[in-house]
DNA sequence: GTCTATATATCGATAGAC
DNA sequence: GTCTATCGATATATAGAC
């Protein structure tokens, strides 16, 4: 390990592919690019990842389920029988914070997938499908209850859901924000757009 | 005129690299491909394009003219004096009616916009923000009235305008919802943030 | 204005020495 | 597991005949 980082070779391939995926596409990078940026050559990467397509497979399965576990410990850490409103502020701020915090594999997410292979590609919409399903889960529920009032359950989904992920496409972290407050205009936009009121 | 079209081939060659650039991207859309969707060879393409990225340029550039100049004259259209919930209304709606029916433009301009040379990239940007100041305009004037309640007026701008954009991601006209009904939605959710009530 | 032919460069991926 | 060398395919773009 002549490369001074504590990280695995393939963890380095990673972090390159990830950023140059993420800014140039999928289809815009090279895995000379990517080997520059690990400090390798061209083939070496190929005792780590089969093909090209294997490493954007790698990053959008696993940049999938980062999103779908922080979001899921978002709601596990609320108290007991929590109200559909307190699920939608945790939700909110959990989907909005991963994509501020992780704005390369949000934006690998969001414009990279139609790359993949048709298997793969499958698989990724079922992975992002799963997620979406637990905000729509809660939207219903609180439908259901009277909480809400939405003048359509989908598009209402969508709107929440497309607010949050822009977010990974303009923040900076020398903006006027800091990740705190902008968390806390989403949510509460959330809950303004599932009531019809400011909460 | 050999293919039976009314459109110059120049505008044959605009028609299909727009929606080969919008699907496929601009790096994974070759000239050969281009020209095989015209009828042509890929070295006919030069006698229309000085090169490939004057290509995305035009296309691109129409785009953000296009958008521009329907959500300018929706506003026109309007009654004298119109308060700052009308020109949102005007403005939501065909900003979503737009990105239904444009949905190749709308994403060559929300995705393929990095692919543009530095100077084009510019002068793109600065075509989009005045889009965008045209929203913040109405914002701005509601919140002066007293008509608008905003967490942050920014933050409102960017939720806004990217509720609709991403319209032209899931839109399909085979869907649950046609074109009005979907503009009527946002046109709510819209109302809903600016006002922090229902309309 | 389209064609064939080609220039020049780069692509993803493999073979085999070390 | 990295390297050099290279394969075969394909990329954008140009030259010149028709």
């Amino acid at each position: 390990m002549s490369r001074s980082t504590g990280l695995t070779t393939a963890d380095e391939i990673r972090q390159v592919a990830l950023v140059q995926f993420a800014n140039g596409g999928y289809e815009g990078t090279s895995m000379r690019q990517i080997a520059d940026g690990v400090g390798i050559r061209a083939a070496s990467l190929y005792n780590h990842f089969g093909s090209k397509e294997e490493m954007l497979w790698d990053l959008t399965s696993s940049a999938l389920e980062s999103l779908t576990l922080v979001c899921r410990e978002a709601l596990d850490e609320l108290p007991d029988t929590p109200t559909a409103s307190e699920r939608l502020d945790a939700f909110v701020r959990a989907h909005v914070k991963f994509h501020i915090e992780n704005s390369d594999q949000a934006q690998l997410v969001n414009g990279q997938m139609s790359s993949l292979s048709r298997q793969h590609r499958r698989q990724a919409v079922a992975q992002r499908d799963k997620y979406q399903d637990e905000l729509a889960a809660i939207l219903a529920d609180g439908v259901a209850s009277g909480e809400f009032d939405l003048p359509d359950e989908r598009l209402v989904l969508f709107a929440i859901l497309q607010m949050g992920t822009a977010v990974a496409t303009w923040y900076r972290p020398s903006g006027r924000l800091g990740v705190d407050e902008v968390c806390d205009v989403y949510a509460e936009l959330a809950q303004t757009i599932a009531t019809g009121r400011r909460p």
